[in-house]
DNA sequence: TCACATACTTACACTAAGTGCAAGTTTGCA
DNA sequence: TGCAAACTTGCACTTAGTGTAAGTATGTGA
């Protein structure tokens, strides 16, 4: 997401990174006014049960000035999301060049283990499952983020790669850490305590260790010891 | 999808699969009117420039009658995703049961790649690129897929296996599978050439052959050679 | 073949999403 | 201070989507 949900108000010159002038901390105390105010309602009614009029009130600014900066309901909660992901793009995009893509995307997914990035995302994941609309902005989210991944992963490996591989990388990084929070949420819903999200982290490692021994061993045992050895990757009876 | 579309007119009684009675005949016809209407209008108009109210007209229905067979617009057009994705879903649950998850993927894939199943989901494809709702409507049908696959793989592997394993290997199975089908395209177009259609075959084959080898070598030379032996993955420079 | 129940279609009315436009208000800058 | 550009707002309009009640087709049992 991220530039996605900048609108007509929005549309021409961002400035770069100096000089937040006080127009763009206004557009910025607009803009977070408005997303955690729809988060408060999705909160209070849940899911549903309110609508983009009542966000505009709720934020104190007009329906249309809403639209202005979002061009949905479900595009306002998704930019909770959105920051989640981008925080997860920034570690990624910082590991050495040298480092292997599937390394440097478990580094960059195990920062998102840590309770401020991932409180917001489980909070959101919790209250959005039983909405579809919302459940189609999550997986845009995701979405975006594979395609950010392939362009990050393309300029590290050079433009002489296959397209197909990288495709095929990126999206299956991304499966695996949608996996391992899927698994995570349905096991421990939004306990944030460091135990819950020590067993994130973990299945964040072992779904990474699945994806780079090539899901070799159907394991029968808890996922605990899905993937023992991510680094020493057993190569027998795949396929 | 699948059953998603079945709507308020379609709730109780699917009577399983005898006696296609007069009625089911007359829904199944509006059905497929509605939903090739929808697909001319996609055609003659481009995406975002025709209504619901048009293509009822152009079935020949109400919109309200409309609305009892598709939840939206985008619903109408990605019946026709379904079909595609509901064939390659047959496909792999008719693979034997102790083949590995992978090669059955791998396998139903496949059978994705001939002219008359891929046809209706390439045009979809190319109609559908600039149209953010109708990206969303896709994204949709493939996460179906994959939950389809997570239940045909676990009942196929017991359910004693990680629900992790299963949900990372579904995922990444089905973005192989997205990815393959994204580089064909960009690649090819709508081009349904035999030649073309061999392209796309191979990409699958090299897809899940990088999956199976766990995106060993970062290959540069084009995707033709990027996986060279599935079967016999190579297994160094991982990590 | 008639009647009756049930399934399906349709018209109508209503709420809410999303957008263009023009007039107001605020901010940046000379 | 004053002007231009950016931002907000109200208003009007189209379209999506849904509930409801009345109409039409279909299946069934006598």
């Amino acid at each position: 997401m991220t530039e996605t949900s900048s609108q007509e108000a929005t549309a021409e010159s961002p400035p770069e990174q100096s000089t937040p002038s006080r127009r763009e901390l206004n557009k910025a105390a607009t803009r977070s006014s408005i997303a955690s105010a729809a988060l408060d309602l999705l909160r209070s009614n849940g899911s549903g049960n309110f609508t983009v009029e009542d966000i505009a009130a709720s934020a104190g600014v007009s329906r249309r000035t809403f639209f202005n900066y979002f061009p949905s309901l479900e595009a306002a909660l998704a930019s909770v999301a959105d920051g989640f992901m981008d925080h997860a793009l920034e570690q990624f995009r910082l590991r050495p060049e040298e480092e292997s893509i599937l390394e440097s995307a478990q580094a960059a997914l195990m920062a998102l283990a840590d309770p401020m990035s991932v409180a917001p995302m489980a909070e959101l994941f919790s209250l959005t499952q039983d909405n579809r609309q919302l459940a189609r902005s999550e997986l845009e989210a995701w979405e975006h983020c594979t395609e950010q991944i392939i362009d990050a992963a393309r300029s590290r490996l050079g433009t002489g790669i296959s397209e197909l591989y990288l495709h095929a990388l990126a999206g299956s990084v991304i499966s695996c850490g949608k996996a391992a929070m899927t698994v995570w949420f349905t096991e421990h819903g939004p306990d944030l305590s460091p135990k819950s999200l020590a067993a994130l982290r973990q299945h964040l490692i072992d779904a990474m260790g699945l994806l780079g021994a090539g899901f070799a061993p159907p394991s029968h045992t808890s996922s605990q010891t899905a993937a023992a050895s991510p680094s020493v990757p057993t190569t027998k009876d795949r396929f």
